[in-house]
RNA sequence: GCCCCCAUGGUGUAGCGGUUAGCACGUCAGCCUUUCACGCUGGUAGCAGGAGUUCGAUUCUCCUUGGGGGUACCA
């Protein structure tokens, strides 16, 4: 089996991309399994030289190793193939399978007020102009391992432009002609692609080659059922990345979304699914991102990882270092890389200012009271560890007769500014001693925190 | 307009003529609990509609409706 991946370098690699390349990847790493050699041809290329920039091309690769999908061969990512494509459309024009014609638009429309709406352009021999396939009379058939057999009428279907007025080759034939050059068995593409390939079909049998096996994946829509599009928020791997995700949980989600098994597992390693996943098996209907479950699996990913692996991809992320103990404290709080800083940040950058709520109702008069007493228990500690913190902090509310809640609360308030963030205990104890008391200092002393 | 594809809860899916229609996310309730989470338990919610075929349709056929794609001298 060989298969391969084929975007249009526009630089961003779109979920819909993504989940292509991963699904061709799943094939021949699944095909490989079973003994079967097995390539997957990466091919960034476009007849449009102006689009192939390298800077757009590298980032294409940049994201497909980021998820970890890898190549066998390629990435080709030069329009390279101008020459050969030229000469399969001279080769045509002479078998007298294609011709030349200055026929447009508009008189493709014209022709077809005359003839019919559903009677696809039949041009004739005017030696210049653009290149045009013969469409021969009968139906094309397009096999598809996940849809069946499609039944295409070729009287519906226009002669297909090969080829520019000067030459330059048009998409459908390029691609043709590029897996065959490639030796291309398998096609895996999006359902967009479809309605284009009897054109491709008639590409192979002009040329004599027996055509690979088609497979057309269900295209990816945003959460409101409409194309996906940034407006969704990310749309493409890069947005993903960026967003905190981990590729472990990006590649997870993407297999589940339009591919299921009769297995009920949720989540599967990369190998589980090169060894389970079955294009066969793909749904035919489009499927929805969304990115509440994706956070949920990443949620999962992200609590599985040990904690010197998760501070490492969070001090990469962020740019800071020594996150190690916030990290430990928060692993099991966050869901994405994101919600690290707004729960831990405190640690680092001191209390939040802006909860004017959290403070007014924990640090009144009240808990100013009780945060006295807690400081000068906490201060008479000689060893400031999590142990004696926690027994000295789940001792107070008895001693000083109110709810734990008072306690834990005005102290969570005085050393992180909100009520909302690590164990109390643990937050304590990771800033030490000085720290802590100097900000309920800070707070018993008016409940504004020291910059 | 023409051609093509698709249709199970809010979302992702399992099902391949007879099931109490399964699982996961979400959501709701409860438990756990110092906050927020995590975790656990339970609940909620679905075969788009209409004709057939059949002893029997979520499953097969057709129509309707709805969604999507293609229709460039784009890819």
């Amino acid at each position: 089996m060989r298969v391969r991946f084929a975007p249009s370098p526009t630089g961003a690699l779109h979920i819909g991309g993504a989940r292509a390349a991963l699904y061709n990847h799943l094939a021949a790493r699944g095909a490989a399994l079973q003994g079967e050699p097995s390539q997957f041809v990466l091919r960034i290329e476009d007849t449009d030289v102006e689009r192939s920039t390298q800077e757009n091309v590298e980032q294409i690769i940049d994201a497909l190793q980021w998820l970890g999908i890898d190549w066998d061969e390629g990435p080709i990512s030069q329009v390279s193939h101008e020459a050969r494509h030229r000469e399969v459309v001279e080769d045509l024009l002479a078998r007298g399978l294609a011709y030349r014609t200055t026929a447009a638009a508009d008189d493709v429309r014209a022709y077809k007020d005359e003839h019919g709406a559903d009677k696809g352009f039949r041009g004739t021999d005017e030696g210049e102009g653009a290149i045009r396939l013969h469409v021969p009379d009968g139906e094309t058939v397009v096999h598809d391992l996940i849809r069946g057999d499609t039944v295409f009428q070729n009287v519906h279907m226009d002669d297909p432009v090969i080829a520019r007025a000067d030459g330059r080759p048009l998409y459908n034939l390029a691609v043709a002609v590029d897996d065959i050059d490639a030796q291309i068995t398998h096609v895996i593409r999006g359902e967009d692609h479809l309605s284009n390939t009897p054109k491709q079909l008639l590409v192979y049998a002009a040329l004599g080659v027996e055509p690979p096996i088609w497979a057309h994946l269900p295209l990816l829509h945003g959460p409101d059922g409409k194309k996906l599009s940034k407006r969704h928020g990310a749309a493409s791997v890069q947005e993903l990345r960026e967003a905190g995700y981990l590729p472990e949980a990006v590649i997870n989600y993407l297999a589940l979304l339009g591919w299921g098994d009769s297995d009920d597992e949720t989540i599967l390693s990369r190998a589980e699914l090169e060894q389970r996943f079955d294009v066969g098996k793909v749904t035919k209907h489009p499927a929805r991102f969304d990115e509440t479950k994706l956070r949920w699996l990443n949620g999962k990913y992200l609590r599985s990882l040990s904690v010197d692996d998760l501070t490492a991809r969070l001090e990469e992320h962020t740019g800071r270092t020594g996150l190690r103990g916030a990290v430990e404290i928060s692993q099991e709080k966050i869901s994405t890389f994101h919600d690290f800083w707004p729960l831990a940040g405190f640690i680092f950058d001191g209390p939040k200012v802006d909860d004017e709520k959290a403070r007014a109702q924990w640090l009144d008069e009240e808990g100013q009271r009780v945060l006295a007493q807690t400081r000068d228990a906490l201060a008479a500690l000689d060893a400031f560890t999590l142990e004696t913190v926690e027994q000295t902090l789940r001792e107070l509310p008895a001693q000083l007769e109110v709810k734990p809640k008072q306690v834990f609360q005005s102290v969570r308030v005085a050393l992180a500014g909100t009520t909302v963030s690590p164990g109390i205990f643990e937050s304590a104890a990771l800033l030490g001693k000085d720290e802590t008391l100097r900000r309920i200092d800070v707070a018993i002393g008016g409940g504004v925190p020291a910059a």
